[in-house]
DNA sequence: ACCCCCTTGTTATATTATAACGCCTGCGCT
DNA sequence: AGCGCAGGCGTTATAATATAACAAGGGGGT
């Protein structure tokens, strides 16, 4: 089971997810630019899910451009190389909890905090898909609810 | 198997939808009003998810009001109550292929033609979410990719 | 008659995302 | 060195998706 909602050691989290990005571009040939980095650094501060204008918000403060092509062009390189995930549900981006290791990602999304934990399963669906002759590209697995912090605290208000 | 992109007679599929929406309301003092009678059967005409504005385009020309809350307040009823299903990947809205039978769905989704294909599968992620005391209000499901019909007639280019 | 809830309509605005273009830099080539 | 090109970052502008807040009307209950 990946972290999320459970404490755990934060800064080793960061740093692994970091090293593995670079180790990554390293081995592809990618440009983990200074801009990409920070991106990730950002994502990585917590396990909450961050708007793209979140993200942007930060990068203007840090001297990076303000449009929106800036945080959506990192994002975009951060998720299509798998170190970042865009949460469906949220309309959100998350730093990859598992990088380095090729994984179809599903998540427990909460609605109160936004934080996600990602785990790792087995494809659903492929039985079915093979059954019409579909040709699956990606698959989006979000549980949506309350993290028990969230319960606890009240936040999001428990269903009458 | 649920039927989305095989042939099938899809006269049935409309008017089997209809009056599953008819009774559940019946049954559940709901008031299924021309709008979003109207809305379900321009849903129902395809089994391809449809942007909230595109809905909203043929609403208003059929005389209904044409300003976004129209749409999405039809949208948000059927979804509510079952009848149609909101496509997280493609921000757009699907009529349910199972009206009257409750269940968790799950969606096969062609990046070509928008067409979806709806399947009851067992909810993944249950022992996880227990195991972090996290309480699932809603499951997003949905294998992204291309159906046969679009891979064959070469719609959304083959990965080279 | 009156009240209340629900539905539909409006205006206005928020939020998320992308197209298109220019500049600069780093790199390979001659 | 000089050239050309690709990629990255920045911009302007606009598209696409979504919701808040308020007004008007209808229909049922008392």
């Amino acid at each position: 089971m990946a972290h999320g909602f459970d404490r755990h050691d934060h800064r080793a989290c960061v740093a692994s997810a970091l090293s593995a990005a670079e180790a990554a571009c390293a081995g592809r040939g990618l440009a983990l630019t200074p801009l990409r980095r920070r991106t990730l650094e950002i994502l990585l501060e917590s396990h909450a899910a961050l708007g793209a204008y979140d993200v942007l918000a930060r990068l203007e403060a840090e001297g990076f451009g303000s449009k929106p092509p800036v945080a959506y062009r990192a994002l975009g390189f951060l998720v299509d190389n798998g170190f970042a995930h865009r949460i469906e549900g949220l309309s959100a981006y998350v730093a990859c909890a598992r990088p380095g290791s090729p994984h179809e990602p599903s998540f427990l999304v909460c609605r109160g905090c936004r934080r996600v934990a990602e785990e790792a399963i087995a494809a659903p669906l492929a039985p079915e898909a093979e059954a019409e002759g579909f040709a699956v590209e990606r698959m989006v697995v979000e549980a949506q609810g309350l993290c028990s912090a969230c319960r606890e605290s009240g936040r999001g208000a428990a269903p009458c």
